[in-house]
DNA sequence: AAGCCTGTGTCAATCGATTAACATGTTTGA
DNA sequence: TCAAACATGTTAATCGATTGACACAGGCTT
């Protein structure tokens, strides 16, 4: 592997002149510019991040923990997160944590110990006082921390209600509100409280709410909460399922059963990933702007690493996408 | 940050002593190595992974690039990657093609920059002649590249195979084969001409293939192509669909058009990525050893960095998951 | 008593960049 | 024409580890 010197060497010039045109500092003339990066093409020279990272004192990588990486939701958000990262030329180091809070410190750690440009936290359950004083910015997505630098949102909250109030326009009077357990912790609590408020405001509105276990992100297996809760109760007129995966599960256990959908039951999904036009009927969603969230949380660590100030705190909107299952 | 040097101070020791507990080389006594310990608790201390991937001539990080990240197959096969990398204290680079090679050319480069300890190439097109001589292992996932140092399948013509006695078994005459082309450029070629080959060992069996653009591996909607056959042509009884992405949008796509999944037609699918599961019927389909094969690829990276011998190539056998579409 | 093993220290080079301080020219333009 | 501005070089320190050479002391063998 060539090195910088030997770029030099072989350009004639000295190390901080290449030094200078590799970053872009001080005065260089065409000539001496278009020489070096011959020199480099040549050489077959590539930098040492290593060695970069290590001068300036940290790297242009940005650590990414997830709770799981093949749930669709989680696959879309790092996906947006990479493309916008390689949009700036930083490069993703990624970490799923399994919403295990052990594992998630951990990973924090070897964030620290690769001098991360900074991180982007999916995931739940970090001790309050292990994000401090870190060296590099923390940036919580879909939730919010004291302990964080910064936080993207959306507004799960009307989230919540828009699905309540499609369902309720649709003419559903018993409705099922089926999520996980603090399934992205905060975030889905707050769908659920939008749902059930704007539910309390219709007198002749009846809603159960069932809850299912958070390891359910791994396994993404809902069927049994779900069969649970049907084998016990009269079917529902409409449900709300906390994301794409469980309302998927629940059209197929419908299905099933003999129920229709949309006919007999109306359902909203939640996330408006990929698969939720996949079956037919496609499923009505709320969609989150995922891709503009991640933007947002790069171009914060990025903002952050040019010492310019970012939002502390930032909150888009979220919409429904109208299709089939209501 | 404290340094080692500051370690060293805080436990009145010399760096050489804290570097070799640190490192577990020479002699230290128990007691010497928990006076460390406890003085790298107390400072927070965090070893620079950039000083020291610089010092040994490579990092804890495995390159990875994949086509895409959303698609659930490749979420999957990242999925367990990571798993088996962070189980052997190696942490992950990510990177997403989008199937461009000019991409992957970049990110190889970029890989190099990082002194990875190795790649997982699951994506398609780095020119020959790229891949040699980078100074870490390159190990591909389901294909085989010569200019890899490694590769990783599994018997894809097999699954080809399987797929086209399940659905000759079960009484399909009228089989139609439908995939990306070149969806993962060789393997899922293997795919089809297995798939093909058992068709023309059975002299009463018709076959029609549809290949579909590889940007779909991106945007995931078959059903342009699908629509298109359908129109054309008397529909067939038998399906085998290149990913189960694609069996699904067939199995959608059909039920818009009142055909029944199996009665009418029956399907199976490829990779048995969770949302195989997520509808009613089920879909039967091929399911890859995606985790052994994960697995294998960060063992045969280990093994290189430890100059252990290791297989140029691997193959695993694939197996028909019998469900509801067939 | 000689020699080996254990445990630690000192010192200095090395990995491959960045960067600041300072020197030395050559152009320019007002 | 004289000071900026431009262009490059030299030198050396620095980032935070790793590693090898070498020294020195006890404690154990044989």
């Amino acid at each position: 592997m060539a090195t910088l010197k030997d770029v030099a060497r072989e350009a004639g010039l000295s190390v901080g002149t290449v030094s200078r045109v590799l970053n872009n500092r001080g005065y260089i003339s065409e000539e001496t510019r278009n020489c070096v990066q011959e020199a480099m093409k040549r050489l077959h020279y590539e930098p040492n991040e290593m060695a970069r990272a290590l001068s300036k004192k940290h790297s242009t990588m940005i650590g990414v923990i997830l709770p799981s990486i093949s749930h669709p939701y989680f696959a879309k958000v790092l996906s947006c997160l990479e493309r916008a990262a390689h949009a700036r030329n930083y490069e993703l180091l990624l970490f799923c944590s399994q919403g295990k809070s052990a594992r998630e410190e951990e990973y924090v750690r070897v964030c620290c110990s690769n001098r991360v440009a900074g991180l982007v936290l999916c995931s739940g359950g970090v001790k309050t006082g292990k994000l401090r004083n870190l060296g590099f910015p923390v940036v919580t997505f879909e939730r919010f921390l004291n302990d964080a630098d910064a936080g993207v949102e959306c507004d799960n909250y009307e989230g919540g209600a828009l699905a309540a109030r499609e369902l309720i326009g649709a003419g559903c009077r018993r409705l099922l509100c089926i999520s996980g357990e603090g399934e992205v912790s905060m975030p889905a609590d707050a769908r659920k409280v939008g749902f059930l408020d704007v539910c309390a405001s219709h007198t002749d509105v009846e809603v159960q709410v069932v809850l299912c276990s958070p390891e359910h992100l791994e396994d993404l297996n809902y069927y049994p909460e779900l069969r649970a809760f049907l084998d016990a109760s009269p079917a529902p007129d409409g449900i709300f399922a906390g994301s794409d995966v469980i309302g998927l599960q629940t059209m197929a256990e419908l299905s099933r059963r003999g129920l229709r959908v949309p006919q007999d039951v109306k359902i909203v999904g939640y996330d408006d990933v990929n698969l939720a036009q996949m079956t037919n009927p496609q499923l009505t969603t709320i969609h989150q702007p995922v891709r503009e969230m991640a933007e947002e949380c790069i171009s914060i660590i990025v903002k952050a690493a040019n010492n310019e100030s970012y939002p502390a705190r930032t909150m888009f909107h979220v919409t429904l996408e109208k299709r089939g299952t209501t």
